[in-house]
DNA sequence: AATGAATGAGGTTTCATTCAT
DNA sequence: CATGAATGAAACCTCATTCAT
């Protein structure tokens, strides 16, 4: 009974906290980073400022937050993917589609939680960007994969690793800016083609 | 004479301008967006608060001016590259040196000038990002001028420019973050054969 | 029955008053004033926020009572010694002692207690310091028996008074800031010794 | 001329300065330390919420300010006292009569200044009441003086010290209290005679 | 009776901008 | 022209108090 308790009462605190963030990703899409003030945020959920607090203890941990849980299912889906069994190039395709897909859904949200300094700065800047190095290192295991099967050429997997997200986010920006997008798979079978072929070792010397 | 006087009144003018320009990116450099306050830039320039707002209407104004004429030299050092009469793939290449050397000697001021929002929102969000756009289009055309020369597959010329543009910032970043980053030519090889190779025509099938 | 419940009631309601207040005094003593919050305040008693506020009206109508009864049993004490039917002299002395045995038991807390405004000005300070006031005149009321038994010269008795209460506090914050304090004797004697013989009725000229 | 520019500017911040601790003091002595915002002070002042900053970085650099200057002419008036060459009892009822014009004419000021946690802890507690301790420790030295000369009987300087500064402070409060307090001269004589007497050297035994 | 989520007034601090000198 | 003191809007955060459950 107190274990059901506790469950639904996390349950609706989590709900209420999901509500929260979503009034940040919202002013963030609509207005901006600027314009995500603790007053904003509790306006646009309908609750009090203090009550914002209840739930966060400061507006960098709300950030965090919202950075964390915004990206979390994309990074544990490209996790998935590169920690499987396919053959590295093919991995890399999967990897953009996956993207794509996620990206398409979220537009906006991305470069500011990805680049934007102030949200960048998790909590003292102590592990800047989680995420992103570990995407990239996996990202980068993957083409050493491949440069160990002979399908890749002897390259700086780290950088490569780097290029071709950066490559994606490109893409993404690119898909944000337009008002129709091509279809996702022609930008994901771009992006592989481009970096596949890049990376081939080439026939003879 | 009075000719005389306005022409020293400009260069006079456009000399104070560029000190304050010079404050704003040292700050941004040394401490980060969040530090340039008008305070902060006229104690930096060694001038009032007031004396800054002689020169700009506004901090906007200021920091738009900082972005356009701290990319000017390498948007337009690229620009002649890629109007230049070498062949596409080595204008990419080029390119990307130049890019690299350039970014070399200024380092993190360009994450901000680019993806900040602040920044980015060029009074108004008008001409969001007028030189970013700019480089794409004349990269995609050098593109296109591979595909038509036949060096080049079929492919989205401005998709692939804005990824060969990301690609370079990526490594950029990856010199940034590390200590010793690796010589400029080898980076601005690695860029220039991933690209070269993943978009040259396949030989048949 | 009704009556029995009523006890029983006023029991456990007078148990649960108790139990808040020590916890004000907890946290007055380990973290100051500052940190005594509501909040804070249910928290080290282990119940509610809401709860304390079934019983007392205010953090003011709490913090009253508080110092109400932290010096009540030294007051009482020191009451029963000066009601006494000792000399004056030993009077003193015996209240110096009580003094510093009830104080090295509580320390922090009474400076905050006597001294501390926002404790002291008792709900709109109609009675300020009721306590004090009455100890004061007590004291005043033994000088007195002194100067008309001869013993002690012809003094403004309140005076002295107030001057042998803080002479006490006095040596009290004394011990507390030093880390081994001397026995509580040789203080009591202390100040017993200076003002039993600056009291003094002097012999001859 | 430039350093009569200094001067004058000088002067004048110093002027505005002291008007906003003035403004403190008055706060604290109608409203007490609780009503001391800044937006009252400001309020109190004439100026704007903000102009206080321009002179104080944080509140509590202002009130340690307001301490400071309230308690440093008295504290060098008494230590130039007890720096004398009197004898050790007259310099202690000298130092008596000092504390109480001074006090006489600054009134509610000290309690809060000198016992309120919010204002004695001073910027993180490091030197806890400097003046004060400095202060007892004067006197100490000069009570020793007189036990050294024969003067006083063999007692421990620094607790005798705090007894005679609160007993002072005692005296002071009972003047606060009462509507119409007797002549400086008077409690002056009265707490020499009772710390001087006190701490006479007996006749034989 | 007890709870504790929600409230919102109120506090501190920052900083872009103005304007009298 | 240059100054920099003054402003005050606006941001963050705290916490005493209420009230539906």
């Amino acid at each position: 009974m107190a274990a059901r308790q506790v469950r639904i009462r996390t349950t609706w605190e989590s709900y209420k906290r999901q509500a929260i963030q979503e009034a940040v990703i919202r002013l963030i899409c609509r207005e901006g980073l600027k314009s995500v003030t603790m007053e904003r945020v509790a306006q646009e959920v309908g609750i009090a400022k203090g009550t914002v607090y209840l739930h966060y203890r400061d507006k960098q941990e709300l950030l965090d937050a919202v950075k964390e849980s915004a990206l979390a299912p994309i990074m544990s889906k490209v996790d998935e993917v590169l920690r499987g069994s396919d053959a590295p190039d093919r991995k890399l395709r999967a990897c953009a589609a996956e993207y794509f897909s996620y990206f398409d859904e979220h537009r906006d949200l991305f470069r500011v939680l990805i680049y934007e300094r102030e949200v960048t700065r998790v909590s003292g800047s102590r592990y800047q960007s989680d995420r992103y190095r570990h995407l990239i290192q996996e990202t980068a295991r993957v083409i050493n994969e491949g440069v160990r099967s002979g399908v890749f050429r002897d390259v700086d997997a780290h950088n490569v690793a780097a290029m071709f997200i950066e490559s994606t986010f490109a893409l993404m920006n690119q898909r944000l800016r337009s008002e129709k997008p091509a279809p996702v798979e022609i930008d994901a079978t771009l992006i592989g083609d481009v970096f596949i072929h890049g990376l081939e070792r080439r026939r003879k010397a």
